[in-house]
DNA sequence: TCTTTAATCCCATAAAATGAGATTTTTATT
DNA sequence: AATAAAAATCTCATTTTATGGGATTAAAGA
């Protein structure tokens, strides 16, 4: 399956540095012969994929943001978490971000801010390096044995890079401690002089569907602070989680 | 390029009503064979745009809101309006919306809202329709000759509907008040008991490119309220069209 | 209204998609 | 940890569609 995935690879060329391509730098930069190009653009642009501006070239369409809405709308995670997030900001100045696990891949769904000190690097749209920080971890920990061991197999080297142990068993003890204290917390490994506590998030089958974190400006507190804010941290999580049972 | 739209096609599937598939009721509503309809998901789903959580069948996958970000993240519209909507809507207590043309679609892109009176039935994501409420007339009449006559074409009788004229000339004409007058106001014609007043945004080649709109909670104001907030209103989406220059 | 640019259409040939069923992977259960 | 069940991928002869070069049409610009 060939020319569906060509179809595809041209939505892959917009990107932050470049969301707006003419004709020719597309013909240019893909290889393929104008009359397929045009094909397929034709084919993205009457699905809403892509849209073109006169004198503008083409840019991602309308279709992309209605189905954003489609998934705001409709993802019962976002739903309930969104009070219980304006509420754990409320109490604490900081960023609190929602990720949602894809199969191999965290992503930020929802933000919520009370503070203009600092802006996260990380909102909705924003994936997270699945083996650093903690809203990662926070998901990572509670993968099932044979996803762990897979992912392993892929990435042993970042495994040992993330500090998170050398072999398999280690790495296993390490995410078995982070199970069992039921929260994470990581300092300056994602963003540089912030801190960040996050705790993992359940669905109605008692599966990992994401975490919940909470992100201050601070790379050292007092220990009975953290500990207060790691109980908030993990009390709204487990709001969150009871909820989607 | 059949095969490409049949692919395509099957994102259509997810709705608001239905944003969680099975493979049986997928198979059982598309008519393709198993084999076919389990290719067209793997290429979705290993490009991002549809993702499967086990016993939970498929829904749109996290492309879509990394794709919604860029749009977000490099939309000089969105980038340049931000700040001048958060001002207008603490002015007047309402729900202010930023819409885009796409062609022959208005689409809200974003919101500001400074009231819990009422919620907007439009937020980012949602389509309004073409030829009624402020919003979408501001972009109408700003149409050009060409775009407007093979839209009257294809719909003449929604223009009767609307109440914008019986014949192309009278359509014009209609337009041409609207344009002259640098803004428009609607009651009721879209949301129930709101009244919306909007102006048109153009880029920096003059060509028109959406509108700003202030909805209220009021289906009567005084004559002098109307003036004022009209006046507003254009001055705000004025000051969207500079910066875009 | 006319000219220029952008986009679509045509068609013989080449390539890829298809569908039925075998096989492998992943999840769920014990 | 092992096994069974469910989900997903692979195989391959046949069928269908995609391709590319250039002609033609549509849309934008002057």
């Amino acid at each position: 399956m060939l020319s569906h995935e060509r179809m595809l690879s041209v939505l892959d060329l917009f990107d932050l540095e470049r969301p707006e391509w003419s004709f020719d730098e597309m013909h240019a930069q893909l290889g393929f012969s104008r009359s397929t190009l045009y094909r397929y653009l034709k084919t993205l642009t009457d699905a809403g994929f892509l849209t073109t501006f006169p004198g503008r070239g083409y840019s991602l369409g309308p279709r992309v943001i209605e189905l954003d809405y489609q998934i705001v709308a409709t993802d019962p995670l976002i739903h309930v978490a969104r009070p219980v997030m304006n509420e754990l900001v409320l109490g604490y100045s900081g960023v609190s971000l929602l990720c949602r696990r894809y199969k191999q891949k965290v992503l930020c769904i929802h933000q919520e801010t009370s503070t203009d000190q600092f802006r996260s690097t990380y909102e909705r749209g924003r994936a997270r390096p699945l083996l650093q920080g903690a809203a990662s971890l926070a998901v990572l920990a509670h993968f099932s044995t044979y996803q762990l061991t897979k992912l392993y197999d892929e990435q042993s080297g970042e495994f040992a890079l993330a500090g998170l142990g050398d072999t398999l068993p280690e790495v296993r003890e390490t995410l078995k401690g982070i199970r069992q204290r039921g929260w994470v917390k990581t300092t300056g490994q994602v963003t540089k002089g912030v801190t960040g506590i996050a705790a993992p998030i359940f669905d109605g089958k008692k599966e990992i569907i994401g975490s919940l974190s909470l992100t201050l400006p601070e790379t050292s507190m007092p220990a009975e602070r953290e500990e207060a804010i790691a109980e908030r941290v993990v009390f709204c999580s487990r709001i969150i989680s009871k909820s989607l049972e």
